[in-house]
DNA sequence: AGCACGCCGACT
DNA sequence: GTCGGCGTGCTC
């Protein structure tokens, strides 16, 4: 502790422009803006004993920015850390302005976001913004004053029949007002109390915004390999250590129900505990499931949340009041400062990668968060990512696996239609074989579901005279149309358009014809082959929101519906006891592109649609549509045997150092400029790092060549899994000066190709 | 990210 | 002669 010569008082705005007086704390300050590390600062006495994590004002040219005071050193190994920035000499540096009065940010949480922004080669303050952006900068509410009996009345006071009501009231701490109307009484017998010290004045905390969930509330009855699993994941959790743990369990095992075991080890330890889910769509109905079996509601993070919701419950997880969190990735940024557990549920959904703004994957971080708050990690899948397999093949994951259906389900009956041997009517995209079986299921009272990853009426609009395509005038991509909305309108930039009469090019009238299918066409096609069924569209255009989503989902365990008709959002965790029939309009959609995992997304994609089916009684039945219906992935879906499909698939990744066995870092230039962007890939090429076990591919234009007007050229730095990419990368992007108006992007761990 | 400084075109 | 366009560069 440094002893300071008192100062008289003296007004701030004269102290700050004052050299910082000898002996003042050098301080380093991390603002949410986009620089390459903290600044330097003075802490001037009257600020003495403010620590690492406080959140403060200073003075930034000639505004005021809020930042928070970073660790004076770094605690990331060293192939992480960032070059040191040259030092400001200290008589050139300003002083903190002040100290918020708001709870500190926890030192796990500073060192999380160091390592992601070091990780992902991000600026440090745009993740610390992640941290903060939950209006956690707002004041905090001032505590209301509540009035409590002194344990022993004052001598001499005069105890009035009024005056001896209030003191037998104020057993607990009450505010004025509510003392005085339980009472009966004025306000002023209660200040009269108060002055004679019959009264003590005390501060009264709001209550806890979430209930304590009851680990005892409603606890299932597990059998043979369920509550050998569970055992497991609390076995884990009681060690009170970092353990990750790879839950792989069929569709319709319980997963949920089972995992929800070691949230109430973790609650009933004491701990908090996170749950990651890649959409928050899937919220509603978890936050049911949790509340039937806790008996409270567990808190809800995502990026959408109302401001005060916000503010409420990132305070709540800072004091611990907040024991269970249910979010989107960014719950990951959340102050916990007694982690005891996290779960990453659709542990292979490419949902927690984040491509905007800071790229990272939530999944990955949330592995580098528990190691950091040596809490344990279960990531859980039907369909593990081949990277998690890895890494239990690696020894890296323990693996736990549920192999059978929960009660008396099995798993559904998967067949291909060969559409070459069995086409669709002219103009149609449901086979005959599908539509009969279809009608057989709705037929015998079950219901059915229809899956095509692609919203709208048709990806394509295209003159029959010209063949001229209506394309985006923004990116390399077509318009798609959306009937009901009578617009043409861009997937990539949001762009749209009303559907013209004309063909734009030769002016031919009706010759636009759309082609291909969207949901809503396969709708259309539906209602005129089974006119008597109740449909119903899931589409994320269609359901706005978590509790829209949910009231369709019970509609159909209500019976309401025969027919569901759906993208993606169909696919997820929800349970439709009287489904026993999933048609796969187009099983072949994702295998185009090129991109590295196309496979295994599809397999994992339409394996969870798959698993909507059959999960009471009544057996269930998949077909799907493919042109190609010896593709190794139609045959893993049929044969059901995922396990070989994703070693093959491992065989394939392996020779080539591609993920997991190697690492994969995309640069991706863009600039409204053809040339500005064309000659900063140029530049990045010649530039590219020549070591052993790394290579660059490209520059090569983008699959989306011009995205949001911007053209864009991409390359790829592949290295050796025992390589760290971070450096070379650093290293790489310092020697090319980006043209005027290009901006160079970098995507670690790229998941995206486009 | 802001915000100022700076160097070239159409105006009171 | 100035007002202002936004390109460049700095902020501890």
């Amino acid at each position: 502790m440094t002893v300071e010569k008192r100062m008289p008082d003296r007004n701030p705005i004269q102290t700050d422009l004052l050299p910082p007086p000898a002996g003042s704390a050098r301080v380093r300050v991390m603002l949410t803006l986009p620089f390459a590390g903290p600044l330097d600062y003075m802490l001037p006495p009257r600020l003495a004993g403010a620590m690492p994590g406080d959140i403060v004002t200073v003075p930034l040219g000639r505004r005021t920015e809020t930042g928070v005071i970073w660790d004076a050193t770094s605690r990331l190994p060293p192939e992480f850390t960032p070059p040191p920035q040259k030092d400001v000499p200290t008589s050139r540096l300003k002083p903190v302005a002040a100290r918020l009065d708001l709870p500190p940010l926890p030192a796990q949480l500073r060192q999380f976001v160091d390592w992601v922004a070091a990780y992902t080669l991000s600026p440090p303050g745009m993740v610390l913004a992640m941290a903060l952006r939950a209006n956690a900068l707002a004041p905090l509410p001032r505590p209301a004053t509540g009035w409590i009996a002194a344990p022993t009345v004052p001598s001499g006071l005069r105890l009035t029949p009024a005056r001896q009501k209030v003191l037998e009231l104020a057993t607990t701490a009450l505010p004025t007002a509510e003392l005085a109307r339980r009472a009966g009484v004025g306000a002023a017998v209660i200040r009269g109390l108060a002055q004679a010290g019959a009264l003590t004045a005390v501060e009264i905390l709001p209550p806890p915004p979430f209930a304590l969930p009851d680990p005892a509330h409603c606890p299932p009855q597990l059998e043979g390999e369920q509550a050998e699993v569970a055992a497991q994941l609390r076995a884990r959790v009681d060690e009170n250590g970092f353990s990750i743990t790879l839950l792989e369990g069929v569709t319709g095992s319980g997963k949920t129900e089972i995992y929800m075991e070691a949230i109430a080890a973790c609650v009933a330890a004491g701990r908090q505990a996170l749950v990651l889910l890649p959409e928050i769509a899937l919220s509603a109905q978890w936050t049911g499931r949790f509340a039937r079996r806790f008996g409270a509601e567990p808190a809800l993070w995502h990026s959408d949340l109302g401001a005060r919701l916000r503010r409420v419950t990132w305070r709540a997880v800072a004091d611990g009041t907040a024991r269970v969190v249910v979010g989107a990735r960014s719950a990951l940024f959340l102050p916990f400062d007694q982690l005891g557990l996290i779960i990453v549920d659709e542990e292979h959904e490419t949902a927690f990668k984040q491509e905007d703004g800071v790229t990272y994957h939530a999944r990955d971080m949330a592995v580098v968060r528990a190691r950091m708050s040596q809490a344990p990690i279960v990531l859980v899948s039907a369909t593990p990512s081949l990277e998690s397999l890895a890494n239990v093949g690696a020894g890296r994951y323990r693996h736990l696996k549920l192999n059978a259906r929960h009660g008396n389900a099995s798993m559904p009956d998967v067949e291909t239609l060969d559409m070459r041997a069995d086409p669709p009517e002219r103009g149609l995209f449901l086979s005959p074989m599908l539509t009969g079986a279809i009608n057989d299921a709705i037929g015998r009272g079950e219901q059915a579901m229809l899956f095509l990853n692609r919203r709208g009426y048709a990806p394509l609009t295209l003159c029959r005279t010209c063949g001229h395509r209506m394309q985006c005038p923004n990116c390399t991509a077509w318009l798609v149309e959306h009937r009901a909305r009578h617009i043409l309108t861009c997937h990539h930039c949001g762009y749209d358009e009303p559907i013209p009469q004309t063909c734009p090019k030769c002016a031919d009238a009706d010759s636009l014809t759309p082609i291909g299918p969207g949901v809503e066409r396969i709708t259309e096609e539906a209602r005129a082959t089974f006119p008597d069924a109740r449909i119903l569209v899931m589409a994320s255009d269609t359901l706005n929101g978590p509790a829209a989503t949910a009231a369709a989902v019970e509609r159909i365990a209500r019976r309401e519906i025969d027919l569901v008709i759906g993208t993606q959002i169909v696919a997820k965790g929800w349970h439709f006891p009287h489904l026993t029939l999933v048609g796969i309009v187009d099983a072949d959609l994702g295998l185009g592109g090129g991109d590295l995992r196309a496979s295994e997304r599809t397999v994992q994609l339409l394996h969870q649609v798959a698993g909507r089916a059959g999960r009471a009684e009544a057996p269930g039945r998949v077909l799907l549509q493919s042109y190609v219906p010896d593709h190794p992935v139609m045959q893993a879906l049929v044969s059901g045997d995922f396990a070989s499909f994703m070693q093959q698939e491992a065989e394939q990744r392996r020779p080539g150092f591609w993920p997991p066995y190697g690492r994969l870092a995309a640069v991706i230039v863009s600039a409204e400029a053809p040339d500005a962007a064309d000659l900063t890939a140029r530049a990045l090429g010649q530039n590219a790092p020549r070591l052993d076990g790394v290579q660059v591919l490209g520059p090569a234009p983008a699959p989306l060549a011009i995205l949001r007007g911007r053209h864009r050229f991409r390359l790829l730095l592949r290295a050796r899994r025992n390589i760290a990419v971070q450096p070379i990368m650093r290293e790489w992007l310092s020697r090319v000066k980006p043209e005027r108006g290009a901006r160079i992007d970098v995507d670690i761990d790229p998941v995206s190709f486009l």
